[in-house]
RNA sequence: GGCCAGGUAGCUCAGUUGGUACGAGCGACCGACUGAAAAUCGGUAGGUCGGCGGUUCGACCCCGCCCCUGGCCA
């Protein structure tokens, strides 16, 4: 392996939303010289700040932050564009010799640009085609027709399941192929990535749940919703179901009291960490470090150093009898 | 103190004209997941039907007493 070939590694910070992801981030960048790429569905929205706990500017140690506020609250988010621009950002970040971080809790979202992962086109029209017949025949009669065309996909996805009968007749339309409703084995797309996962009880994430929403509201996130609510938040495909956002809505329009909408929120939240976290634990490729480690930021530097240059280990330190067999 | 309503799954409530609870939604737990993913969908576990006594072959449903909650009247 040349020299050269060990590029700066693609370091990404995972984990369950109030787990402490941010200050390992911050730390991780500021030790290694970073540049944070943010890969949260959300963030990606301008105006959605208290609501996604997004980190102010005067907060982020003058480190820079990419793909942070890259849509209005109206427009749809989508894998695939968040895929290109932020392979471009790792990319150009790389170019300047700095190290990009990613953080972020939208495990689809990191492992689109981690891994080897492609994703068929869209079609406006035949979309809309077939959310109207959606909403009018339902979904069983789509997958039905979905089973005539792909038994296996309709299998996996099920009757209920519109949304993804949907897209699996759109792929289908579009390329003529079967639509695999499995996910690619997980491979990245560049040897040299890490991802680093923060580990934590669930007790102590409760917890910090229960408060980070408390401080949500106290920290002006309904005057948020109804700025956003005057930008058109609930003409919004994406945006307006967002936890938090929704259940301020409802507020707002007078369906549920103040204390529910907390209640809900804090709810809604501790069941969306809990996906997260399955979602990371299923990636037998995460580091994990506790998040009330003193020692945590070491640990992740050391996951970081040994990216990429796997290979290089398993020839020199592997020792004994097998060495023999060595390149 | 009197009257009325009610006490059924962790929560909010259905239900049985007396024959082993058809429960539902939410929550909890587990899982799926390729262009909305903070989305979308699937599965599992929870009940001595407020307590005690009585009537009955049999009561969560009938009777009596008691406890608790809410409302009304004193």
């Amino acid at each position: 392996m040349p020299p050269d070939a060990n590029p700066l590694p693609i370091v990404a910070i995972v984990g369950a939303t109030a787990s402490g992801k941010t200050g390992l981030s911050l730390d991780l960048a500021h030790e290694l010289g970073g540049e944070i790429v943010n890969t949260d569905a959300m963030q990606l929205y301008r105006g959605m700040d208290v609501g996604t706990a997004k980190l102010p500017p005067s907060q982020r140690r003058g480190i820079e932050h990419h793909l942070l506020d890259r849509l209005d609250v109206t427009e749809t988010s989508t894998v695939h564009d968040f895929q290109g621009w932020a392979r471009a950002e790792i990319d150009e970040i790389r170019g300047r010799d700095r190290t990009p971080v990613l953080v972020g809790g939208s495990a689809l979202y990191t492992r689109a640009i981690l891994d080897r992962f492609d994703f068929p086109g869209t079609d406006e029209s035949l979309r809309r085609e077939l959310e109207v017949e959606l909403e009018s025949v339902g979904p069983n009669k789509l997958h039905e027709r979905l089973k005539s065309l792909d038994a296996q996909a309709a299998a996996k996805i099920g009757p209920d399941n519109g949304r993804r009968i949907v897209r699996a007749l759109e792929v289908i339309a579009l390329t003529g192929r079967p639509y695999s409703a499995s996910l690619p084995t997980p491979t990245y797309a560049d040897p040299h990535s890490v991802q680093i996962g923060v580990d934590i009880d669930r007790p102590s994430l409760d917890a910090r749940i229960a408060v980070r929403v408390q401080e949500m509201y106290a920290d002006g996130f309904v005057e948020e919703v109804e700025r956003l609510l005057d930008e058109g938040l609930e003409r919004g495909q994406t945006a307006r179901r967002a936890i938090g956002y929704r259940e301020a809505i409802a507020f707002l329009r007078g369906e549920i009291s103040r204390d529910e909408a907390v209640e809900r929120t804090q709810s809604a939240t501790r069941r969306f960490a809990r996906r997260q976290d399955g979602w990371f634990r299923k990636d037998p490729r995460v580091v994990w470090v506790r998040f009330d480690d003193d020692d945590r930021l070491a640990q992740a530097l050391a996951a970081v150093s040994s990216a990429g240059v796997v290979d290089r280990w398993a020839t020199t330190e592997q020792g004994g009898g097998i060495s023999t067999l060595g390149r």
